[in-house]
DNA sequence: ATGAAAGCGCTAACAA
DNA sequence: TTGTTAGCGCTTTCAT
């Protein structure tokens, strides 16, 4: 027998087995069951000459029915078996799984989401996807969390609070088990996230978002810059100046902090000497006008892109990096590596921070009873380039 | 009444109201019923002691049945008022949206994707998110497809065919409406692609994938190439080099074709000046050592990573660029702007990639019968840069 | 225009 | 260990 005769009406015949060959062209067996769905879907909504010619292509999804027909076996054991849920006979267990896999059955995972009310999806909200320290962040999240099973909902705020704030409602809606979240703006993403973070486990990522709103993870923005300075000094650097960025934000001001807290080390005036704007390329070039005037011999730069103006403009002004005045970053984005003079700068472990995020979310388990708020703090690693050689020693081309 | 007083069993009193702060910490009214439901979740599962504390912080989620009981009316008219389905008396229209309001009723879009068979989640598949021509592209399509209420599960394969044929059935598990695909390779990612393409509609972006795979949208490579060529040709460049990457992947087939096709009218030596490795900076630089010597007064590189190693290179060798050599990317990802000299180069309409990704995939309804595959080009746009100044004219400072 | 009722495919009580 | 029975929250016939 090839294929059950119908002719516009659902014939009803339980036990009896269409062969066909599915999607993956390999014969498998149908239930009854499943070639009256396919009927009803070849039908529905808008096909009311019959069954068309597609009926013959398509198969109507194998759900959990079809394989405890094909077992012999109940829709709950089948269940158990395939979920791994609850002990079950081993013979049993090794017929449903044969028949799952011959009839190619895939769990329907929004129906387990509906039941289980846990849908495995993570919600990653961040400022902007084109901010180069991000892509990085975002392949170790993407691959932590599809490690154990979980799939990532990603949203781009475009730097914008009030679409950040829409961006979690829908994932919200969507029934994220947890969000990952990279504030946009240290205090006009706090209401947003705070409310997030009372219905989901929410975990801040990179930047902080006032005290006492939920966990988070960043790199210790402190170790980073003694790392630095301890580098300059040990060069012998010894009138350094920060170009930094203004602003709330948890990576400016503690990165400032610690600049303003570890320079006087080299020089008691050092800490003064510090230059606020933004964390953009074009802040790091006009920075380098105002500061280049009283001759630093180091500018130390709150992120990559400052220093890669920073570093463009020195150029211009056709001053010697490194021999008159080094210059570094901060985070290790791929430009930095393929700035000329290749940038200093401090890595952050991306790695690091996206695992310890995954463990973050799988470890809060009751948003009732949320427990004191963790703050984990890595630490970073200092990638010493071209653009701070010591003067005098030939530059090396470094590696991507 | 402030709450009803519940002692370890759960009282049913149908009808009656409590009154709680929700967490907006605005006061709402709930249904019995809710309170019930609050009841019962905050024992279980591993609860035995009796309501926590949490009961009191916490209420269980608002479903249509409460807002129904609210609005005194039955549950599918609350339905079809909330998703606009059908049409609904005006009065009862305004009592339920205001009873929705009031309770802070969120749609469960999981039990709307069971019921409905649509997610209204769209898979992106892509090779690799550190790829710094794709932050760009995936911006672009996740606001696309949020704007149409769709939202993305992102997937990163490590620019592994392996991999992506998992993450693709991932994504399918989830029953995603649509698959966005960014294929690793030609070939290896060929058998994978056209499997799922026979399950949902599915839209290759940026690279192919064969042909009568799937439908797809990309920029128009040999169109970009002419821009290029013509731009050097008016520029007075007359031995160019094209410094591309072997293998079958489109971009790197059809930029080459369009150098061979298109650089006989500067010299007609030209079409036989080509060099082929990979899509990485690395090979700038090992390109720049293998036809320098040859003095070429142009390179045309295949993407902006492969100029921007070049760059790095002819400035280590103490060429002028472009007073001696003119050099060219394609892509035109941040980095170009950022160069030294800025890269000249084909920005990609992204954009509009992206707009026309998601038109495709909305215009598929019926994955029954495909229809003829549709393939998309569209027209980029040449961004002229120092690093292809006329040889002789001051160089410009650009922007990023 | 509205309501009652039947599921979507699955998991989780509760029995047996 | 296994089966039976209820739903998860929603949309969608089918009546009214």
């Amino acid at each position: 027998m090839d294929w059950p005769v119908v002719n516009g009406s659902i014939p009803a015949r339980p036990g009896v087995f269409g062969t066909k060959s599915g999607r993956c062209g390999k014969e498998i067996q149908l239930s009854w069951d499943n070639v009256c769905r396919t009927f009803q879907q070849a039908y529905a909504p808008s096909d009311p000459g019959g069954p068309s010619e597609g009926i013959r292509e398509t198969v109507a999804e194998v759900t959990l029915k079809d394989v405890a027909l094909a077992s012999g076996c109940s829709i709950a054991t089948v269940s158990r078996v395939l979920a791994g849920t609850r002990p079950v006979g081993a013979e049993t267990a090794r017929t449903v799984r044969e028949a799952a896999e011959r009839l190619g059955y895939r769990p329907n995972q929004v129906a387990r989401a509906l039941r289980s009310r846990s849908t495995g999806t993570v919600g990653l909200v961040l400022p902007q996807i084109t901010n180069p320290f991000f892509p990085s962040l975002v392949r170790e999240l993407e691959h932590a969390l599809h490690a154990e099973g979980r799939a990532v909902l990603l949203a781009d705020c475009d730097d914008d609070p009030v679409t950040e704030a829409a961006r979690i409602g829908v994932l919200l809606g969507r029934r994220v088990d947890a969000l990952l979240l990279i504030p946009v703006d240290e205090r006009r993403s706090r209401e947003a996230v705070a409310s997030a973070a009372a219905q989901v486990p929410l975990v801040l990522l990179d930047r902080g978002c006032g005290p006492g709103i939920a966990d988070s993870v960043a790199v210790d923005n402190a170790a980073g810059m003694a790392l630095v300075l301890d580098h300059l000094a040990a060069t012998g650097r010894r009138r350094p100046c920060f170009i930094g960025a203004a602003g709330t934000a948890s990576a400016a001001v503690e990165r400032r902090a610690a600049y303003e807290a570890g320079a006087a080390a080299l020089d008691p005036a050092a800490p003064g000497r510090v230059e606020l704007g933004d964390f953009s390329v074009e802040w790091g070039r006009a920075a380098v006008d105002r500061v280049w005037p009283s001759r630093p011999d180091a500018l130390i730069c709150a992120n990559d892109l400052i220093a890669a103006g920073a570093l463009q403009r020195l150029r211009q002004l056709g001053a010697d990096v490194p021999g008159e005045v080094a210059v570094t970053g901060f985070d290790d984005i791929p430009l930095a590596g393929l700035a000329d003079p290749a940038l200093t700068t401090v890595r952050q472990p991306v790695g690091e921070l996206a695992a310890e995020a995954a463990r973050l979310l799988s470890r809060r388990p009751s948003p009732g009873e949320p427990g004191p708020r963790r703050t984990v703090r890595l630490a970073p690693q200092l990638v010493v380039r071209a653009s701070s050689a010591p003067a005098g020693v030939p530059r090396v081309a470094d590696c991507f």
